[in-house]
DNA sequence: CTTGGCACTCCGCACCGTTGAGTGCCAAAC
DNA sequence: GTTTGGCACTCAACGGTGCGGAGTGCCAAG
């Protein structure tokens, strides 16, 4: 019972907090939320949960802020993640529907998730890594440049220009481009790059040194982790809101930003589970970041993750709404590349 | 004589506020640049220049700073623009070496300009319209899907998921990736569309509606405007060292960067030139941005400008430099793709 | 366990004089 | 005619001071 209302005081004053950006005090406390106590006695729980480290004051005479502990058990206790409404899934769906082109998808998703959660959004390309090879095809530039293209399952397309030893033929090329595509077509990257190699015995003699060169430039661009590394980032605007010291929490959000090496670790495991996963304050791994969380999950196809997505914003934030929204455009994204 | 004067004054001003982000005044000034007068002397000359309109007094008691209309004088009449040094040739063609991809291409040149301007940087993809077409690929997915992939000079690739409403052959197939190709590869986007679109006679009458489909899905993503409005933005954590109001100058300027549109509209009329263009506080389109300039210039092959990119910053900027920088980078980035 | 009362703390704000950089103007010097 | 030193004036910035009020902790009574 007791125990109880400490967690409505503490859910109350989280709610207010975020809300509000300032700090909560009793009275106000009573006043918002129906707690059907006094002040003094929402006093003695304010006490008790500071003793457990779950609230905090600022300076003596002020109210209270939630710790990034108390977020945390906000997170995991206290919520039930909302549903969206039927128009939020509306816009969502109808966001991603024009999209014909991976690029697109991606940079479509980024805005949606921005705009949902007033936020920083941030959408992962889908790892080359976990995909499958569509297709290979080979354009010749010149006599002796040549043009390979990797299609991939999810639509991303990856490139190389090729200087060739010898002059090619059409016979060559058409022999060259149906071996490849036999050998990798429908495979993942992992096993396409694997046959591709194990295929160098079957060439023709005269042809082997042509073949070596576009093989091993496929291969590189199959185990190629810089294009796992892409990331987007989209709704930085949305930093204006955070009213905060402009040095102390929005410039390195801003530096994070632009370090993709750094985002990625941000969103962190969340590329290899379908679940929410939150990242409160000093629980990351950025000093400078101490102030900011991460919503964020993995999105894919229903078999598998290939990509993460998520928010960053500050602490203070409406965890259950980003959670919500995250959760609902990694499934919609995930569908829609499903489909594609 | 007197009149050269109050043009160093000018420089000279310009200079120190650009360097100090501070009102200068008359002490200063004959104190760091050797002008060879006393402190009065260039008061009577301030008062002249404010006369002018050239500097302005943000109150009383304070030194001068100069007005849109000074650095316009300045960038006009009193710069010359500084060549980069060897090493940072070096440095920008290093930046851009290891790069094989278009989005590689664009990407590092943003970061390139970014880091070598302290500025935030835009970087314009390489417009369709404008460049040719280097072969096109059909895909067979299943019997009626069908991926087309139209692959374009600057390296850009579009691709279409394509139902076909009659079972595919590979005859049908070859027959059709020949026909598109011969009629569409080596011209210009523009007449490649109108090429395919005159094929559609000559086309056996059993194959003819999947002729029109593939036909329309590939004229469609050639007069796709979508993908010249496509634009790159980064180095925006070095809006921090505005120092500025952050509601005031730095708010509006992340807001215009997240809307491509807008940002289209601030690289302006520099997509059809390779002059530099230097945009100054006012001069833009955008009221809220009255306190930030524009320096742009076109980019693209010898023959002809591809797109534009450019960097953003506030008033009080290092034209001289950014201006050289901009010019280099885009240098840089024609002759790279103008080797691909 | 809850509540009202009360003394206490301390932030935020407004007010205020001081300081100093910078100006404009003028009369003398070049 | 230009340049210069001198001088009075202006005004933002800064540090100190003094409330007012929100909020607290504690205690004794319900």
């Amino acid at each position: 019972m007791v125990e109880d209302r400490k967690l409505a005081v503490l859910r109350a004053i989280v709610e207010d907090y975020v809300a509000t950006q300032e700090p909560v005090g009793s009275k106000t406390l009573v006043e918002r939320h129906r707690l059907g106590v006094s002040p003094a006695t929402v006093r003695n729980d304010m006490a008790a949960l500071e003793e457990e480290g779950l609230i905090a004051q600022p300076h003596t005479s002020a109210g209270r802020i939630p710790t990034d502990k108390g977020y945390r058990f906000f997170v995991d206790r206290l919520t039930t993640l909302k549903a969206m409404s039927p128009a939020e899934k509306r816009a969502i769906s109808g966001f991603l529907e024009g999209a014909h082109d991976l690029d697109d998808v991606v940079q479509r998703s980024v805005r949606l998730l921005a705009q949902l959660t007033q936020q920083v959004a941030i959408v992962q390309y889908p790892s080359l890594a976990r995909s499958t090879v569509r297709h290979i095809e080979l354009v010749a530039l010149s006599a002796t440049r040549l043009l390979a293209v990797l299609i991939v399952s999810t639509g991303r397309v990856e490139q190389r220009v090729i200087e060739i030893p010898v002059e090619l033929t059409d016979d060559l090329l058409s022999d060259l481009r149906h071996r490849l595509n036999s050998a990798a077509a429908g495979e993942r990257i992992a096993e396409a790059a694997t046959a591709l190699g194990a295929l160098a015995d079957v060439v023709a003699p005269e042809a082997s040194s042509t073949y070596t060169v576009v093989v091993a430039a496929l291969v590189e661009a199959m185990s190629d982790h810089r294009s796992d590394e892409r990331v987007v980032v989209g709704g930085t605007a949305n930093l204006a809101r955070f009213g905060d010291s402009f040095e102390l929490t929005i410039k390195p959000v801003l530096e994070a930003l632009e370090e993709h090496v750094v985002l990625l670790k941000l969103l962190g495991d969340a590329t290899s589970t379908s679940q929410v996963t939150v990242r409160i304050g000093h629980e990351g791994p950025y000093d400078q970041l101490a102030t900011t969380s991460v919503v964020s999950t993995g999105y894919g196809t229903s078999d598998d993750t290939l990509a993460a997505l998520g928010i960053v914003g500050p602490t203070r934030m409406d965890y259950p709404g980003s959670m919500a929204a995250v959760r609902a455009v990694a499934r919609y994204v995930s569908a829609h590349l499903e489909e594609a």
